[in-house]
DNA sequence: TGAAAGCCCGCATGCTCATGTGGCTGAGCA
DNA sequence: TGCTCAGCCACATGAGCATGCGGGCTTTCA
C-alpha cells in the first residue's frame, strides 16, 4: 500500500483528491495539510509517506522552498508538484530541488491519479508543455562543448589547471619540467585567445572544455 | 498543414506510420527516408519540414549524430525522437542536442500521432519514464549553489575574476583602488578555501557561485 | 553603546606568471 | 625528402600575484 500526503490549502479541492485517491486500490492518503509548515513540522516526528502532492502557491512558506526541506528530511519521498503555474522559473525551480513530477491543477482527477501511479512506478509525469520547458532549460545549461583544436596533452593540462594547481604543482603531478608546462600554457593561451590563467579556466569550465 | 519527414529504416513501420498520419487533418507526411544520410542530403536542397519523425539506432549514421545536423541547418524544425532505448546516455545525447520529444517503439500508432500534434503545438511529448530520466539529470548537473557567505561586493569582484580580468582592472572598473581588490581577494580565497585566483574563479564557476 | 561585519585604502616582500628567445625528438604527411 | 606539429626542455625578464602588516568609515543588531 502506498502512502500519499496532500498539501493544498484549498480545502474543497483537497478533499476531493482524498477522496479519489483512497478510492483507489494500492493508494491510501493517510494525511493532509493546509500549509507546507504544519507539513514540515509532522515530517519531523512521523514517518514519510511513499509520496507527496504539493501545491505551490500556498500562503506562507513557499511550496518551492518546501520541496528542498522534503528532500532533505525525506530523500526517497517522491513529490508531485500541482499548480497553476506554468513559467519557467517555477519550473526550474522545482526540477532543480528534486521534485518528480508537475501537474497543473487544470487536470480532471483522473489525470492526477495516473500521475501518482506513474510516479510511484518509476515514472515523472508532467504536461508535455511542461516537458518542453524542461528540455529548453536544459539544452541552455547543458555544456556547448566548443572545440579550440586542443591536444589531449593540452586538455589534461587545462583540466589541473581548474583544479587550482599552479605550474609547478602541475609539472610535479606529471614528471615534467616547469618550462615545459610553460610551453604547453602558451599553446592552450594561444588557442583558447586568451592571456591568463584566470581566463583559461573560466573557458575551459563555462564552455566545458573538460 | 504542417509537414513532416520520417527517417526509419523499417520499411514497413515507416509506410503505416506515413498512412497514419497522412489520414490526420492538418499533417502532411511529405518525404520519407531509411537512413540519416538520405535525410541530410534531402535537408540541403529543399525545405525543411516543419517536424521530423526520428528513429535513433539507424545503420550508418547515428540518429543521435543527426540531430545536431538537422539542428544546424533548420534549427526551427522540430525533432521527435523514436527509439527502441531508454538508457540514460541515450536520452541525454537527444535531449542535449536539441530533441523536442522523445517516443517509444512501443507506443501505438494513436500516441505516435497525438504526440506529433503536441510537439507541433509546443509541447514535447515523451513517456513518463524518459521524463523521470531526464529529470534526474537536471538535478545531477544543476550548479549546486553552495554558499560560503560571500558578501555582494565579494561575489560582483569573483564574477568579474570570472571574465579574466586581473587585479587592476577589477579595480578600474569598479573605480577602487587595487589593494581594496587584493583585501577582497583575501577574503574570497578565505571563504572558498582556495589560495590562489584560479582555484577561487574554477570553484566560483563549478558550484555556480556566480 | 559597543562589538561585529561590510566596505574601503595603503605599503612591502618574495613568489609566480606570461612571454620573449632558443633548442631537440619522433610521428605523420606530402 | 623536407615539412609541420605535438611533445619536451631551457633561461631571462618585467609584470602580476599572495600575503604580511597597518589604518579608517559606516551600518546593524544585541
Amino acid at each position: 500500500m502506498n502512502t500519499i500526503w496532500i498539501v493544498e490549502d484549498h480545502a474543497a479541492f483537497r478533499r476531493t483528491l482524498e477522496r479519489v485517491l483512497n478510492a483507489e486500490t494500492g493508494l491510501q492518503c493517510t494525511r493532509d495539510f493546509d500549509s507546507c509548515e504544519k507539513l514540515l513540522a509532522a515530517l519531523a516526528h512521523d514517518d514519510a509517506p511513499h509520496l507527496i502532492l504539493l501545491d505551490v502557491g500556498l500562503p506562507g512558506m513557499s511550496g518551492l522552498a518546501g520541496i528542498r526541506f522534503i528532500k532533505e528530511r525525506a530523500p526517497k519521498t517522491l513529490i508531485v508538484i500541482l499548480t497553476v503555474f506554468e513559467d519557467d522559473d517555477k519550473v526550474f525551480q522545482a526540477v532543480c530541488a528534486g521534485a518528480s513530477g508537475y501537474l497543473l491543477k487544470t487536470s480532471s482527477v483522473t489525470e492526477i491519479t495516473q500521475a501518482v501511479r506513474d510516479a510511484l512506478a518509476g515514472g515523472s509525469p508532467m504536461t508535455s508543455r511542461i516537458a518542453r520547458r524542461v528540455l529548453d532549460m536544459f539544452t541552455k545549461f547543458a555544456p556547448k562543448h566548443s572545440d579550440y583544436g586542443l591536444s589531449e596533452r593540452e586538455k589534461e593540462i587545462l583540466q589541473l589547471m581548474t583544479t587550482g594547481l599552479i605550474k609547478k604543482e602541475i609539472a610535479d603531478r606529471l614528471t615534467l619540467s616547469v618550462h615545459t608546462v610553460d610551453t604547453y600554457l602558451r599553446r592552450i593561451y594561444e588557442k583558447l585567445e586568451v592571456n591568463t590563467r584566470t581566463g583559461a579556466v573560466a573557458k575551459a569550465l563555462k564552455e566545458g572544455l573538460v
